[in-house]
This record gives structure tokens, sequence and C-alpha cells, in this order.
DNA sequence: ACAGAGTATGTATGCGCTTACAGACCTTCT
DNA sequence: AGAAGGTCTGTAAGCGCATACATACTCTGT
């Protein structure tokens, strides 16, 4: 009843276990009668060789990993009960295609694992155990917990700023928030001749966001403008605190800004809906533009401006890196930064052409 | 330089091998005083334990996997060539996340390969080499070699009709495809008081598309309408057959239907377009339905009136299967049907309220 | 202080495979 | 025909861990 091993197939047809490893492994190092007879034994008792013994002998696992946050806006969540909220089709659902593809060109499978909050710590370690390697989203995972991990093998850390010691020797992918920001910005300024921008950050402990306001900030310089030290209000990455956070910008008082930029599209969207509530135009009163490019932000009204992110590409980099550390484990550790192109819609003023979408410009990376 | 072992660890904190494991396999049956010396060890000296030998010396690996064709539409793919296709978040994608969840919550990982058509043979063999039991998308592996797998652990069939023999031991998952469309067309007759409806039905050896075309002829029936023998035209699941679909029908002369219902979203959303080409305004001159519910039936215009397929739920149950197996072999093997619901959009006529999207009513399964 | 019961740790084996290495078998050439 | 040189196959030794079983230890009660 229990499974066939090598040992059975073996037997049934009447070689040694070594030659049916090799039938697998090396099939032109075995005579073709012998492996048609090994692969008809195999075939009759329903043969399949197990991941593990293998693994255990050669000592790789051919599979790459993936930790990700289990990252479910909980405002979108109660927004839409149901299933609807698919359609955010987050960020990990992309960069997962993405690696798995990447991941298969290369011979490799795709083990992921989410981890929860309040999940066990153990998580980062079980997936390390079971693969070669695998990527982490910045920020999932204790840095303690993956310097134990990483010094035993390769991992990349997607997303987030470079990481300092003791992880520096990560390799890294992240997209150019900088750049983004500032083609952005540049384009409110430049295009629309917006002078007075407010800009939503999330927590100043946030990497990628405090990159974004740098870029924002640095439209502003070389418009000459004054240069906005910090953001004007900082809130949660949700659409809940977007809507929070664009009510505190209006009821503050002084001078409304001509255009509000928050650091992602979920916020951006609530304050869409908390705008439309409170009758303010967008964009003839207020231009808004986020960051992500998310879908939904395609079917919000009116449709954002955004930055989109080639998250895809992302798994695929972080594939690649790792396959090239798993051929070269002295290899120098590398940081890649993936550009990422304006996408320009109607929350900033502009019309989109009709049909398909429009793709702004594209920023190279820095 | 090579990882550390259980035998580094036991050596470093003094203690044998068994001690190491049982700290991490059963903590409580350490004395405190020597799990700690024990993990301290392992952390000292970077231990992570080996999946694969733990698998091996276990007969379990704790992952869980799924294989799926990785179908990407190539018609949507050149029609919009970076990434914007993304948000077509295909079928897989939210499988995915259903399984991952639940595999998680049940303690297991999730390894996932998706096979294309050129693909070598070995893919499943690969994955069910690693894994303790794994799902299947309907027609992603040929019956022989699943007969083969499915003989050493358990492998559920997601989508497309429960299987027969050789594979009618298999557990099954698959949605309410004929009650769905039944409800559609139910709707488009009743609601909308059409008459003449066209059905593009994909290649006859399509299980779900037969089950909805199958919906769509009890419809007729119910209604006293003359029952339609086939589909109007057969096509590929994909938007450019959609198109040439329509044309077809169109071309053909004859009188004009008042609604054309297509096996899939995809199919409706190529069919759109054409039509918007033509100059036929949908819905006044002619309704359009899918099946499917993907996000990018929300996006065009009209917004297109579908039946949404709980895809994530299919992941869901998949792992409750696999895991209510994993703990009882001999149990009898389980076929559950999904309910699904229709959305009404604009496509057919309705119009949706504002604001949230609309939910159609509910269809339990028969 | 000692038996007895219970608990904590160690010993030893095997999980199913890969992979040197060695040995058997075939060629082919002189 | 015999030897040299290939080619194919077998032998044997782990890979890192879990676990049954044996053993040493701890604690209780008297």
């Amino acid at each position: 009843m229990s499974a066939p091993t090598v040992y059975d197939v073996a037997g049934q047809a009447g070689v040694s276990i070594a030659t049916v490893s090799r039938v697998y492994r090396a099939p032109d190092s075995v005579r073709a009668r012998t492996r048609e007879r090994v692969l008809e034994a195999a075939r009759e008792l329903g043969y399949v060789p197990s991941g593990n013994a293998r693994g255990l002998a050669s000592r790789n696992t051919r599979v790459l990993g993936l930790c990700f946050p289990d990252y479910a806006d909980p405002d979108a969540e109660d927004a839409d009960g149901d299933y609807g909220d698919a359609e955010l089709m987050l960020y990990s659902d992309e960069i997962i295609r993405g690696m798995e593809r990447a991941a298969r060109r290369h011979g490799y499978a795709l083990l992921i694992a989410a981890s929860l909050a309040e999940g066990p710590k153990s998580l980062v370690a079980d997936v390390a155990g079971r693969v070669d390697g695998f990527a982490v989203l910045a920020r999932t995972v204790p840095t303690e917990e993956l310097e134990v991990i990483s010094r035993r093998l390769p991992v990349v850390m997607l997303a987030g700023p470079r990481e300092d010691a003791p992880l520096d020797h990560l390799d890294h992918v992240e997209v150019a928030n900088f750049d983004g920001e500032l083609a952005l910005t540049r384009h409110l300024i430049a295009d629309h001749g917006l002078q007075r921008l407010a800009f939503v950050g999330s927590s100043e402990y946030s990497p990628d966001g405090e990159a974004r306001f740098r870029g924002f900030q640095a439209a502003h310089l070389e418009a000459g403008l004054p240069v906005p030290a910090r953001p004007d209000v900082r809130a949660a990455l949700t659409q809940g605190d977007g809507r929070r956070a664009v009510s505190e910008l209006l009821d503050r008082g002084g001078e409304m800004p001509g255009a509000v930029v928050f650091a992602n599209d979920q916020m951006a969207v609530g304050a869409l809906s908390e705008l439309s509530r409170r009758g303010v135009r967008v964009p003839e009163d207020l231009a808004v533009a986020g960051f992500d490019g998310i879908p939904l932000g395609r079917l919000v009204t009116p449709a954002l401006t955004t930055v989109r992110q080639p998250m895809r590409r992302l798994g695929e980099e972080a594939v690649e890196l790792l396959v090239a550390r798993l051929e070269d484990r002295e290899r120098e550790p590398e940081s890649r930064v993936l550009p990422v192109s304006v996408i320009r819609r109607s929350s900033c003023g502009c019309t989109p052409r009709n049909g398909t979408p429009p793709n702004g410009a594209s920023v190279t990376q820095s």
C-alpha cells in the first residue's frame, strides 16, 4: 500500500537502484533498452520520485520561495463584503505570477506563504527549510530572523530600500519610487500649472513612502517652488485613512491646495469618495494623484492618475537574482531599481484617450 | 560553511540530536533549561531545520500543491503590450489565494506550478513528489499521468465535471455552471423579455462550456421557447475569438438575436469591442452576457452582465477536501458544487445602482 | 533514605534518493 | 585473438532528521 520506491522499481525491472535513479537524473547515461524496462516498471507500480529524498541526497530542493504579508486592506474588506475586493488584485498576486513564471523557466517550483501579523514566527523558517532561496516582501519578516536565515541561503528583499547591516548582503529589488513621484509631481506642476500641492504620506518608517515624498520634494526644487519640509498629513495606507486625511486637510483651513498627492492609491481612492461626499469637484477644485497603479484606480470616478509599479517584473527580477546567487554565492550583493510609469487619467485634469488606456511617459531608472 | 545540522546544534548545546529534534517537534517534552540551551545554540549557529530531511523521516511534507495551466489569453496580451492585462486577474490568482489561506490555516504551505502547453510532462510528477496532496485545474494534466499519481497521494480536481473512471476516485470541486447559466438566461428572458437568444460556446470538449449551454437550454425549456440544439457558434475562449464569433453571427444574416450569451467573459469582452466598432448598440440593439465574473467585465462599456464564480472558495474547498482525505484515506470520494451568482450590469439592459456594485440574486446549488 | 512512578534524554535505525567509485561488459584496433 | 579504451551498471555510503526503545534522571511518599 505504501508508495513504491526506487527499490520496488529496481526489483521489478531487474536492475539496481542506481540505475533507476539515473533513468530520471541522467537518462542518456542508461542504455535505451534498460531505460525502457525501468520506465515500464515505474509506470506499472505508480512510482513517483520523492522530492524529499531527492532533495536530501542532492542537497537542493529546486524550489524557490516567497514570503509576503497577508495584506488585505481592512477598510476595503468591509466596503465590499463578498469577493468583490478581488479586484484590488494586490501586489502579491502580481509578484507571485512573475516569480512563478520566471522560476519555472529556470526549472524551479514556487512555494508561497503569507504571514499574518499574529502568525507564528516560524513561518519564514518553515519556508527557508524547504527552498533553495526565497524572496521576502519588505517588512514581512523580523530582521533578526532574516539575518540568521540569510546566512544559510539566498534571500532577496522586495520593495523597500536596500537594507543596512546586518542585512546589507542581501540582494534587493525595488521600484523607482523617487523617480516616479518626481515625474508625477512634475506633471502636475508643469503641465497643469498647479503651484500649491499637498502630500499625504504614510508612516515615516515606510521607506517607500519616504522615497516618494522625496520625489515630491525634488519636483518642487526643480520648479523653483518652495520645498515642503514634510508631508502635510501622515496616515495609514488604507482607504479609510485616505478619507480621514483629506478631511483633515480641508478642515485645517488656510489656503486650499490645488492638488493632493497621496503616497498610495488606496488612500487616494478613499479620498476621492470623501471629496465627492463633500461636493469638492475633482479635478476642477482639487486634483488628486496616487501611487501604485492598482486596477481599482481605473474604476473610480474620476479615474485616478497614478504611477504604475511593474510588480510582475519585480517577481521576475527576484528570481533572476536568486538564480544568479545560487550559481555564484560569492557575487556582490546586487540592488536593482525598476522603472515605473506615470499613468495620466482624469483625476489630475488629463482627459484620457478613449479605448485603450493611456500610458504616461516612461520614467527610466536613475 | 555548509549549513548547520542537528548534529552541530547538539554538539554546541551538549545534548543528543534527538533532543534537538524534540525541541522543534515537541517542545514540551524537553525540560525548559535544556530547551533554552538548544535554542541558543541554534540561534548562534544559524540553524534552520531541513524540510527535506524532516519530510523524509516523517514521510510527509506539510505542503499542498496546485497545478494550473499558464492561461494567458494571447489576444489580451498583445492588446495591451505591457502589464495592463494584469487587471484580468485570472482564475488562477484567485484560486491560489484561496488555497494559500486555507492551507496555512491547516498548517500547510502551498506549492504552485503552472504548466505550459509545451511543457515537459514531468511537471505534475515533480509537484507530486514534493507535496502531501494537490489540486489540479481540470484538463491541465493528462489523465494517464494523473491516474498513476493519484494512486499515491490525494488529488482534487478543480472545475470541470466529476471525472469518470479511472479517475472517479478523485475528490472534486466545481461551480454550478448549469444553474448559473440557467439563472442568467432566465433573467434575460423573463426580466428583459428577450425571445431570440444566441449562444457562443467553446469546444464541445470543454465540460464547463457544455454545462453552461445546457443551462441556457434549460431556461428556454422552462420558458416554453424552442430549445436550441447546439451553440450558434463555437470559438476559443479568448477576446479575439469572441470578436470573430460575434462577427460571424451578425454576418450570417437572418433574424438578428436580441441577446448573445457567451460561454465566458473574455469572449464577451471581445465581442463588446467588435460591436462597438460596428456601431451596434449594447444593450439597445443587442444584449450581451458573459460568464466568470472577471474584474475586467466591470471596466468595459457597457459593464458586462455575467455570472460570478467564487474562485477563491474553490481553492479553499480544495484544501478542505485534501486535508480531509489526508486524515482519512478511505473516505468516499466527494464532489462539491459551489453556488454562483448572477451579476446584473448594463450589458443586458439592467442599470446598476450607483456606488457599490449590484449583486444579483444568489443561485444555490442543485 | 529508598522504592516506585513518572519524566527527561540518549541510542540506533531507517526514511528514499544521489553519487563517487569500482567493476562488468562491449567495442574496436593491431 | 588479445588488449586498450569506452560504455554501462552495481556497490556502498551518506544526506539530516524523526522516533521507538532503552536508559538515566527527578521527584514523590513513606
